[in-house]
DNA sequence: GCGGTTCTGTACTGAGTTGTCAAGAAGGGC
DNA sequence: GCCCTTCTTGACAACTCAGTACAGAACCGC
């Protein structure tokens, strides 16, 4: 019996990640999220509790969103796997899309990993951010991990490789392309990065 | 016939690449350079340009000491090219120092990269840094695919492997351990990472 | 349609920011 | 030892920022 919120939260909490990503943590004021969301600041502190409250929650949306469109896009049946690792490695080094069905953004360096831009401006001085993206991308070694697994049943790579170890490996290529990226790098760079990292999985030695 | 000045530029610029690496650039203000520095706001002004004309001068310094140290540790006769790449790899994954004799700082996210902290932060916004950025990468990437080549004329690499390609995709390794670092894994699982990258690389085929 | 509760927008405060300026200090040439 | 030039210091004004408080609007249940 009372008054309903009028503006989606999802849908702030996107706005205010887009803004995030493209200017930094301490590169966005207050004012620049409310101007992002259409919302006002009273409504963004009795919402949320903040600056940093808001960048923690978007945080843990993007979390959540990776944590469902990854594994999708990497689990399934051992035959395709290498495949999908091919396909994930040639989407992933350019960028993380705000959605599913955006293309990322045009500037590389916002269309970097979210979690990788925080943690890096932030470093250890925000603990709570520190973790919030070490989860990000545990999520990530994991999906990748096991699709590696499952390449590997399949015999499409050397079973003798550490899965675990690879997947960390192919993370790392594909958060450095976000630095790359960064450097002003065209897309074709960065694609052929990722292949040259395809290339050099290790195969099965005998055929 | 006039009074000298009474600072060390360098010294002072050096200052001012450890606060922004440590705290971001827009995390730092002028008044922290000036309490790091020892200089006051009217010195600061008068020598650069403000803190943007800072930062590209630090950033012009730290192009200065990489286009030094790294060929140095890369170039070297054909037969040790293998190890001095796996030596330069194992360091470099831990961050880049300040100092040539001097280890990296504790805090990996402000070890990493100077001009990768502040081209991911700063993006295309800033074409000067952004620019600045892909010169100090690009220094790195000539010195390591010198040395793939002269580890390929050794007979320690694939010959039919691109230099260009491998340089750059171990350069993108390297940047990304700045990313995962940041994201508060051990030292342990960075040279993990390390180490897995160079098992990885292409051995020539027979014998 | 009325009351009560919650949301919304805006104005305000105090702290922190950048860039400038003027006055004083310091050193070299003569 | 004096003068001129440059450097240095600290203070200043204008501005922006984060967070708060208050007044008004909207909606639900009855």
């Amino acid at each position: 019996m009372a008054r309903p919120r009028s503006f989606d939260r999802e849908h702030v909490l996107h706005a205010a990640e887009r803004q995030f990503r493209a200017s930094g943590y301490n590169g966005t004021s207050v004012d620049d999220i409310s101007a992002a969301t259409g919302l006002g600041r009273g409504s963004l502190y009795a919402a949320f509790d903040g600056k940093h409250g808001v960048l923690l929650e978007a945080m843990g949306g993007y979390f959540a969103r990776l944590g469902q469109f990854a594994p999708k896009a990497l689990a399934g049946p051992d035959e395709g796997a290498l495949d999908r690792l091919h396909g994930y490695l040639l989407r992933a080094v350019h960028g993380v899309p705000l959605a599913a069905d955006v293309p990322p953004a045009p500037d590389r360096a916002a269309a970097a990993c979210f979690a990788a831009k925080m943690a890096l401006e932030l470093g250890a001085s925000d603990p709570e951010v520190e973790r919030l993206a070490n989860d990000c991308f545990s999520v990530l070694v994991t999906a990748v991990a096991e699709c590696v697994r499952a390449a590997q049943r399949n015999g499409d790579i050397d079973p003798d490789a550490d899965p675990d170890d690879l997947a960390y490996l192919l993370l790392t290529i594909i958060r450095g392309t976000d630095v790359v990226g960064a450097y002003g790098h065209s897309p074709a760079r960065l694609t052929s990065i990722a292949e040259s990292a395809f290339a050099l999985l290790p195969r099965p030695r005998h055929r």
